[in-house]
RNA sequence: GGUGAUAUAGCUCAGCUGGUUAGAGCGGUUCACUCAUAAUGAACAGGUCGUUGGUUCAAGUCCAACUAUCACCA
């Protein structure tokens, strides 16, 4: 038995301007939960945190658009989010939000930590200044004329003509895009910014030592990122809604976004430990040299992650490894910088990239209101966009779980499981497992030996190819199945037909386990027929939590009642069975032309009900 | 405009460091079976591997250009 490892899962952070889509979950959400859950099993020890980033422009502008705060926007889909997953079950140690005492906390010290480092430098940015706001705009709220291909309608930060990326200070004619009329001036602001190009040498170290792990695409994107030259990035804007700048006189200026979200990682195992009651447990990964650190994000995010988060993460070394004070302390060990980037693609819906504004889109909440949780993590783990982007189809969607979930696996466990309860008297067929046949034993090998080949897949963050490998497993099962015909034989020779079908529950009892981290509900339906007590996951409930000044709600994984493992099945001769019932719902040919008919039509946000 | 990726059977995709007749699942056709949510199994079906050049004894597999799509950065 080798060493419990140490497994970091750090899942990018949604913003909480809307609810979760089929994207989200194929990008970061799903492959991370798969992952973490067959590291529990290995009885690994992980600590799996993310949370809904409640700062940024598109809550600004989402609450604009409503006419209601910001904190508002945010606190509803945070509700909404920790609903959606925990129906999904994605197994969060803690999913909270940027917007705790915490968050705000941690987020600060990182910042004054990298100015004691001397890691920024100031500079003045020229911005576009509203007179009637007394404000600076956010670039989305300014419009004008593009100065390249001069379409009249470009925002501030992006020509939707001509796709360019641009300064709202660049556009021809600039105006609030609230008020026409407001007059607009460029004025001078200043500004911290991150000082990157210092950490060059480290973030090609860094990449050497990772590329032979690490997905092809990824680190040579990352390189080139690197080569393109890496210039200084403000990490403090003229904004209202944010965390505030800590230091006097900077109050009114926030971080940026992109700046303080990707420290949720860490800020999120900090209050985990805090609210678990040991609060230096979040060393165990952060300043174990042993721990393994994955980030689990969409392409669109790479080099924040590969780049600008290690030298954040460089830049204020040894934080909070002596004392709670931010300045200052000794350490021994470095802070650990991710060892996995496994960034998906994207997945599009039905030929077409996903659009919130031409609700484009699958909803989360949507789909749970109609489809079992396994049916929709079967399907989208087997169209996982690992290597490119991929398309979630309804008819794909309806041969999947019809065709693969339910008639090669749910059929496989249902037909056994009833034969049994039927023929046996409720029970595991009595035989001696010395008296197996050949065949029995080569199938019963074949399964055991998905221990290793599907483990070592999902250890690489091969989920996709694990998952084929699994089902592989079933139809060969199924194979096995046919030629034994234990139906058959029971009538001839019943001994015969015991041992086949003895054979098939073990085989089925492995496939449980192979399966759980894709299909936990499903695995733990079979864990009971086959009369088991017991769990194979912990629960995941929401709880809130309080700080001083405001209260806060998280998702939270309990193992306490976990019992699965990742070992192979020595189902017992003799045990006693549970009723069997079908365990995937068929799904009807109708449903492809109804769920097409709700993309890209107005959409009613409905209650999430569990 | 720059960088990275993707383009392989009707559909969804595998093909790592170049080498015997280019693979899998679904769909389709035929046969077998009846334990199972008409669910399973076996066999078959031949796609000039985006386009054009090139390197090599040998190229989906390397190089160049081009086309289309995606992302990021200017």
């Amino acid at each position: 038995m080798t060493e419990p490892k140490y497994i970091h899962v750090s899942v990018a952070w949604p913003y909480a301007n809307g609810d979760l889509h089929v994207g989200h979950l194929a990008g970061a959400y799903l492959p991370a939960d798969i992952f973490a859950r067959y590291h529990r099993l290995k009885g690994n020890h992980v600590l799996m945190v993310s949370g809904s980033d409640s700062h940024g422009t598109p809550i600004s502008v989402e609450a604009d658009k409503r006419g209601i705060p910001a904190r508002q926007v945010f606190e509803h889909y945070h509700e909404r989010f920790l609903l959606t997953q925990q129906k999904l079950g994605i197994g969060y140690d803690l999913f909270t939000h940027t917007d705790t005492e915490n968050h705000h906390r941690v987020s600060q010290d990182f910042f004054l930590r990298l100015l004691e480092n001397g890691c920024m430098y100031k500079e003045s940015q020229k911005l576009m200044y509203s007179a009637l706001e007394k404000r600076f705009l956010p670039d989305r709220y300014v419009e004008g004329e593009c100065y390249l291909c001069h379409y009249k309608g470009a925002r501030g930060d992006q020509c939707d003509n001509c796709g360019n990326l641009l300064e709202a200070t660049q556009l021809i004619n600039p105006r609030n895009r609230n008020n026409p009329t407001d007059a607009l001036e460029v004025r001078e602001s200043e500004h911290f910014f991150l000082d990157l190009g210092r950490f060059e040498p480290e973030l090609l170290a860094y990449l050497d030592q990772h590329q032979s792990h690490w997905r092809q695409n990824v680190t040579r994107f990352s390189r080139n990122f690197i080569a393109d030259g890496l210039h200084g990035r403000p990490i403090t804007r003229d904004i209202d809604w944010g965390i505030e700048v800590p230091l006097p006189g900077w109050e009114v200026k926030k971080l940026y976004v992109w700046f303080e979200a990707v420290i949720g990682y860490f800020a999120a195992s900090v209050e985990w430990a805090k609210n678990i009651g040991q609060p230096d447990a979040w060393k165990q990964w952060w300043y174990n040299p042993q721990s393994e650190i994955y980030n689990f994000i969409g392409k669109d995010n790479i080099p924040f992650h590969t780049v600008i988060w290690q030298a954040e993460l460089m830049g204020v070394d040894g934080l909070y490894n002596g004392d709670e004070d931010c300045i200052g302390q000794r350490y021994d060990a470095h802070l650990q910088l991710p060892y996995d980037v496994p960034a998906n693609e994207f997945m599009n819906i039905e030929g077409d990239k996903f659009s919130k504004s031409r609700n484009w889109a699958i909803w989360l909440p949507d789909l749970l209101e109609r489809y079992q949780p396994d049916a929709i993590r079967y399907y989208v783990a087997a169209t996982f966009p690992e290597s490119a982007d991929s398309d979630f189809a309804w008819d794909g969607f309806l041969n999947r779980v019809n065709g693969e979930l339910l008639a090669a696996w749910g059929n496989l466990a249902n037909r056994m499981l009833s034969f049994a309860y039927k023929r046996y008297d409720g029970h595991v067929p009595d035989v001696a497992v010395s008296d197996l046949t050949d065949d029995d034993r080569a199938m019963l090998e074949k399964s055991e030996r998905g221990f290793e080949v599907v483990g070592d897949l999902l250890a690489a963050v091969k989920l996709r190819e694990a998952l084929v490998a699994a089902m592989s497993l079933v139809r060969e099962a199924n194979g096995y199945l046919d030629r034994r015909a234990p139906w058959k034989t029971i009538k001839e020779n019943p001994a015969d037909a015991a041992k086949a079908v003895y054979t098939v529950l073990r085989v089925i009892d492995n496939l449980k386990i192979l399966l759980s981290p894709f299909l936990p509900f499903t695995s733990q339906k079979i864990h009971e027929f086959l009369g088991y007590d017991g769990q194979l996951f912990g629960d995941l409930s929401i709880v809130e939590y309080v700080e001083s000044t405001r209260p806060h709600k998280g998702l939270v994984y309990d193992a306490t009642k976990a019992t699965g493992t990742w070992t192979v099945s020595a189902l017992a001769p003799g045990q006693a069975l549970r009723e069997p019932a079908p365990l995937i719902v068929k799904l009807e040919p109708e449903i492809i032309e109804r769920e097409r008919a709700f993309i890209g039509a107005p959409r009613e946000e409905h209650p999430i009900i569990v």
